[in-house]
DNA sequence: CGACACCCTATTGTATACAAATTCCCGCGG
DNA sequence: CCGCGGGAATTTGTATACAATAGGGTGTCG
C-alpha cells in the first residue's frame, strides 16, 4: 500500500484504537474518506486490511462496524498468540543472529530502564515490548508466521492491560524477557519456546485478573 | 467481496493453481482485467486478498508476482497447520454439535468409497477431504483460526500430494478421520487435538517422500 | 391497530479517467 | 564496447461518476 492507503489504514486504526470509533459502531467509506482526506478507493483497501485483521466485521449485506471482542474471543485471541509467538521463538533461538540478539538486549535495557522510573514510563514499555517482540518475530523468518501475527491485534488489549499492570507484573515480563535472550543465545528452541508459552499466558492472567469483566 | 471481486479473485487463484500462471510470472492488473471480463478495480481487491494469503508477492516497486515456495515454506505451511488446525479440532471436540458429527461421518463415507473404487476416486477425495477439515474448522467457532487456516494454502500442494498417494495413504487418511470422530464424540479434546496432529504431520511426510524435490 | 407493499435514500460495487511512479530502451558520449 | 542520461511506455495509485442493492419510512389496506 502506498501513501493514501497506508494513512487511512493508520487512521483508521487509530479511531478504533484511541475509542473514537467505539466497538459496535458503523463505518461508512464515505465518511472515513472525509476524515481520511483521501477517496474512498484507499480507504476501501484500508477497511478490507482492516477487517481480515478483525478490527472490523462486516454484516450479511457488507456493511461494517468496528469489532466489539468478548472475553471470550480475547482468550481464542491470546492462545493463538501464545502459540504462535512461541513457535515463532523456537524458529529464532536457532535462526537468530548475533546482532539481533543485541538488538533485543538493547531493547530490554530500555524497557528496564522504563520500569525503574518513578513514575513507571508505560507508554516507553509499550512501544519497547511491541519492538520487542517484532525483533523476535523477524528473527523467525516466517513471513506466514508474521503475517498472521500482525493479523493478532494486540495493541487495545495490551493498552488496556498495562494501564492496570503494576510495577511487578512490568518487571516479571522484563525478567522473562532477559530468560528468553538467555534461551536465543543458547539456541536452545524447546527453552524458547516454553518461556514465550508462559510469557504471554501470564500477560493473559493479568489482563484477566485487572479486567475481569472483559 | 461480492460478484465479481469473488470471480476475479476464483480465476486469479485457479490460473496460479493450475499452473497457467507458473510461480515467478508477472501478474499486471489490466492482463487479469481482461482475463477476468472485469475491471481493475475488483482485481485489485482480489490481489490484496491473494497477497495476504501469499499466493502472490509484491516486490518494492508494487510489482505482483505469483509466489514460488521452496521446500522450507512449504514444512513451515503443514508445521503451522498442523498446530492451527490440531488447535481447531480440540476447541471442536468440546463444542462440535450432534449435526456436525453426522456430516463428518457422511463426509467420511464418501471418503472411504472413493477411496474403495477402482480405480481411487482422487478428485472426489480431495474434494470431501477439504469438507472434512472445513467442518471441523468451523466448529471450532473462531473466525481467528477459520481466516489464519484459510489463509495457509494448502489446495496446490494436496493437489500434488494426493496424486502420488497410494491406496495405503488414503486409508490411512479415512482411518484418521474415523478416530478424528471418535475423539470429538467423546468430547476428549486432548484426544482430538493429537489425532490431528499426527494426521497433517503424516500428510506432510507422505508429501516429502513422494515429492523429495519440493 | 397491525401488516404489507412500495418508493426513496443511503451505501456499497464497479468502471473509467487521470496522475504518479517506475521500468525499459534508445541514443549519446567516453 | 560500456556506462549513462533521458524520454517514452508500461504499470500502479487515486479520484470520481455511475449502477446496483439493501434498509427504512410511509401510506394504505385489511
Amino acid at each position: 500500500m502506498s501513501k493514501a492507503s497506508e494513512r487511512a489504514y493508520a487512521e483508521i486504526r487509530g479511531l478504533i484504537l484511541t475509542g473514537d470509533a467505539p466497538p459496535g459502531s458503523p463505518l461508512t467509506e464515505e465518511a472515513l474518506a472525509d476524515i481520511c482526506g483521501v477517496s474512498r478507493t484507499p480507504v476501501r483497501e484500508a477497511l478490507r486490511r482492516l477487517e481480515a485483521e478483525l478490527y472490523v466485521v462486516r454484516t450479511g449485506s457488507q456493511r461494517l462496524f468496528v469489532a466489539d471482542w468478548n472475553s471470550d474471543d480475547l482468550a481464542e485471541m491470546f492462545t493463538l498468540r501464545a502459540m504462535l509467538e512461541a513457535h515463532a521463538a523456537a524458529r529464532a533461538a536457532s535462526r537468530i543472529t548475533a546482532a539481533a540478539l543485541d538488538d533485543l538486549r538493547a531493547c530490554n535495557a530500555r524497557i528496564a530502564a522504563a520500569i525503574a522510573a518513578t513514575p513507571a514510563d508505560v507508554a516507553t514499555f509499550l512501544v519497547e515490548n511491541r519492538r520487542f517482540h517484532e525483533i523476535i518475530i523477524s528473527a523467525a523468518a516466517s513471513p506466514r508466521l508474521a503475517t498472521m501475527l500482525a493479523a493478532l491485534v494486540e495493541q487495545p488489549v495490551v493498552r488496556r492491560t498495562a494501564a492496570r499492570y503494576g510495577q511487578a507484573e512490568l518487571s516479571r515480563s522484563a525478567h522473562e524477557h532477559a530468560e528468553l535472550i538467555q534461551a536465543m543465545a543458547a539456541r536452545d528452541s524447546a527453552w524458547a519456546q516454553a518461556v514465550m508459552t508462559s510469557h504471554i499466558r501470564r500477560a493473559f492472567h493479568a489482563f484477566s485478573a485487572a479486567a475481569p469483566e472483559g
